[in-house]
DNA sequence: ATGGTAACTTAGGTCAGACCGTTAGACCAT
DNA sequence: ATGGTCTAACGGTCTGACCTAAGTTACCAT
């Protein structure tokens, strides 16, 4: 039966399927999860039943509903406590997922320095421009403060520390939340990149106050296009200051070699 | 024994300890294999062993094993299979781990969608001028054939599809990882907000046709300056239609309620 | 009354062992 | 060649137990 010609050889049946998927019931479990925290039903910090109570609930062993929790946990949608009065509590999202996944995406693709300064300037510019306007006095307040940091010669762990800190605050500034996370992420990643690196000498660091207190004196003002110039002008630099020590770098380690 | 006296009172001994963390197991374990696959030493692709191997290997229990095994597939650095022959794949994290967090950060925090062309305002030129200066012969030809796919009068999905994969050819002819993957988790995110609002029709189309095909000029004849400026337009002019769109949304609910 | 402490309770964290479902590969029958 | 069958090697799920962390409570000594 059904032994029908096939006319063009090359299949037997009109019929063709895509690959099919068959979710986990731990994934099920983490998306219906998901969807219910997302959906903003639920403020922050409320807590998830216990585990032993979603078990009951979704007929699942605890295993499964283990992971399920994980899944939201490395997501940043919920926190995990320990101990009594402890379980799952609602968590909104913040930059701090965005950070870590562009972390991992910088180490895990061996993403050059230049990509990551390329980056910069596509952003901190745009990002002094919208502190100009949104700026709070709380913001500028926090931008001085990085600067008397920096103005401070501590460590070179602290200068980067305060550096980070000022370039995370004017993005903090632009009240864009989406920027904000983009920049930690790369920030996160400069630091413990540059950390290595040994081009940080104290004309940098001169340098680097002076370009500092420009901007955030054209933030104060609310001139946003000196904030874009004098901004675009101090991420430039340092990435070709970077690149020069990098060259250095690279060529000192051929030498060695 | 030791029984000296307490001058200060606060404290017996000079020794004192800052709060401690204790890390759980799982943690440990997807930290250590976090590193391992970060240092770059397996190539994509490569196998970790057995969930059973790995118990054996660390003495942990598998309900341990797996938990670290399911974190790193949340954070997109292994691939599981099932089945024999299955297991843990070392994976390149790429731009989708970046776009999920970021589409997480947005439904979480109900960021408005001003947010997100604005964050495309800052993103989307300077990867045009990147575009202009980097492109291949197959950059441009993924440009051209997304918009021709604009072209065609398709279904609404078919033309949010089309200009989404036209944005994101921009970024990856701009050859920078990082703006790459950020711009995907953007478009993804504009994507499905988009799917929503019905301010899409045949003018809008046609507009954003004549603007990705004046932008892909610029980037055809390297003309990074002329690229910059067409894109600034481009988004900035669609921000603000979407805008007022959003606006219209918003007054007839108003009269809705 | 006050302060400490022991016991209890509730929660997540870990473990051991079993069984199920899926898949690759070898082998055989048609 | 196609399809069935068996087997081994995987991850996926389940059960049930115990450990550990952290609040609560009751009790006891001062």
């Amino acid at each position: 039966m059904t032994s029908e010609s096939t006319p063009t050889g090359a299949s037997r049946s009109a019929i063709s399927l895509s690959p099919m998927e068959v979710p986990k019931a731990s994934d099920v479990l983490a998306n219906e999860l998901r969807e219910r925290i997302l959906s903003g039903d639920y403020v922050e910090g409320t807590p998830l039943p216990p585990e032993r109570e979603l078990v009951v609930q979704t007929r699942m062993s605890r295993t499964t509903v283990r992971e399920a929790l994980r899944i939201l946990e490395v997501q940043g949608l919920v926190r995990i406590k320990a101990g009594r009065a402890g379980g799952a509590f609602v968590t909104t999202p913040g930059g701090e997922s965005v950070a870590d996944s562009i972390a991992l995406l910088i180490r895990g693709r061996q993403i050059r320095l230049s990509s990551l300064h390329q980056t910069r300037e596509a952003l901190e510019p745009f990002c002094a421009r919208l502190a100009a306007t949104n700026r709070t006095a709380h913001d500028l307040q926090v931008l001085d403060e990085a600067n008397e940091a920096i103005a401070t010669k501590g460590t070179l762990e602290e200068f980067l520390q305060a550096n980070v800190d000022w370039h995370v605050g004017v993005a903090a500034a632009g009240h864009n939340e989406i920027l904000y996370g983009m920049m930690i992420g790369l920030s996160k990643a400069i630091y413990t990149l540059t950390n290595n690196e040994g081009f940080v000498d104290d004309e940098v660091r001169s340098i680097a106050l002076k370009a500092h207190r420009s901007v955030t004196d054209a933030i104060r003002k609310q001139d946003g296009d000196a904030a874009v110039r004098r901004m675009e002008r101090h991420v430039h630099g340092y990435a070709e200051a970077a690149a020069r020590a990098d060259d250095r770098t690279s060529i000192s380690l051929d030498q060695d070699a």
